[in-house]
DNA sequence: ATGATAATGATAATAAAAATCACTTTATAA
DNA sequence: TTATAAAGTGATTTTTATTATCATTATCAT
């Protein structure tokens, strides 16, 4: 964790800009809840739990710093909202998510899975490729067994919105 | 054309909607510009010239209907807007998306290149996958190409805002 | 025709994100 | 150290895409 947000730290310094104490938290609230994605507003209220002088638009200008330098992506699930996903340090690739029209819960592949299909993108098409989305939409396993068992399809999984 | 009109109506009726004539200049307005990638507004603007007196509304409202009917596909390239992309007729899966971070260009791959990926996905995962968005972002061969003989990157392509 | 229902258009309401701006903090250089 | 510029912040306003509301109109079944 600390190791983490020195790194983050020297990549900032490396492009002269500074870990603020805001940004500190911001970034403390993203790896506290690594596996959530998270939109601006719930970073916020995170936030301003421990930091409880920050302000909504520094939040937004932290994300929008962050996802400049590649720590974070910024997502969107077809909610209207923007949401921001730790990127795994180290990874060349931005993982993948399992979002449940059911329950609404978003899990993440970190396997790559592209590696051939890019290939052919890169040839066929002639596209160089910097970066890709892939999402799948459809039933996760909780909601499945849930269903084999005639249990209703309740909220024990966090939920999008 | 024509057809294709007459087959999506024959889809509204089945749910029991109807192809009023606001619905129809919109849908022809999607049919013409098939290979664009249309926000709402878009839309509302190029429908405007055949039908002035619709409404922003009406257009909204149609474009939701559509997407339900799944003859269209609502998606998200980051800037702000949904957009809005007619699924191919028949096709089972939603295509693929090249957005080039250069010129904005957006191109689609109408191949399906991730049978493989969704298998394993299924099997690994335990999920049931109805429904998938793939997107590449990166250099298009244009841009690659303006590059390439030093030409300036302009706008010959239409721009994605 | 008539009553019920569906659809429309104008407009207002909502809400996410961006812009503004006065103020504070930090870094730099005399 | 002081002062001077630059960067960052917080409160607030503005912008803009989308949704909701509601009175009016068109359509359908009886």
């Amino acid at each position: 964790m600390e190791q983490r947000i020195d790194r983050i730290k020297k990549q900032l310094h490396s492009q002269s800009y500074k870990l603020t104490p805001q940004r500190e938290a911001t970034v403390r609230v993203l790896l506290e809840n690594e596996k959530d994605h998270l939109s601006a507003e719930d970073v916020y209220l995170l936030v301003k739990e421990k930091a409880p002088e920050i302000g909504l638009a520094t939040v937004y200008r932290t994300l929008e710093l962050l996802n400049e330098l590649e720590v974070v992506d910024k997502i969107n699930f077809g909610d209207g909202v923007s949401r921001y996903d730790l990127r795994k340090e180290g990874a060349d690739h931005f993982h993948h998510h399992l979002v449940c029209i059911e329950c609404g819960s978003v899990d993440e592949i970190q396997e790559d899975l592209l590696g051939e299909v890019e290939k052919i993108v890169e040839n066929d098409w002639r596209f160089k490729i910097k970066d890709h989305r892939l999402t799948f939409h459809g039933i996760c396993y909780r909601c499945h067994e849930k269903q084999d068992t005639g249990e209703e399809s309740g909220s024990e999984v966090k939920e999008l919105n």
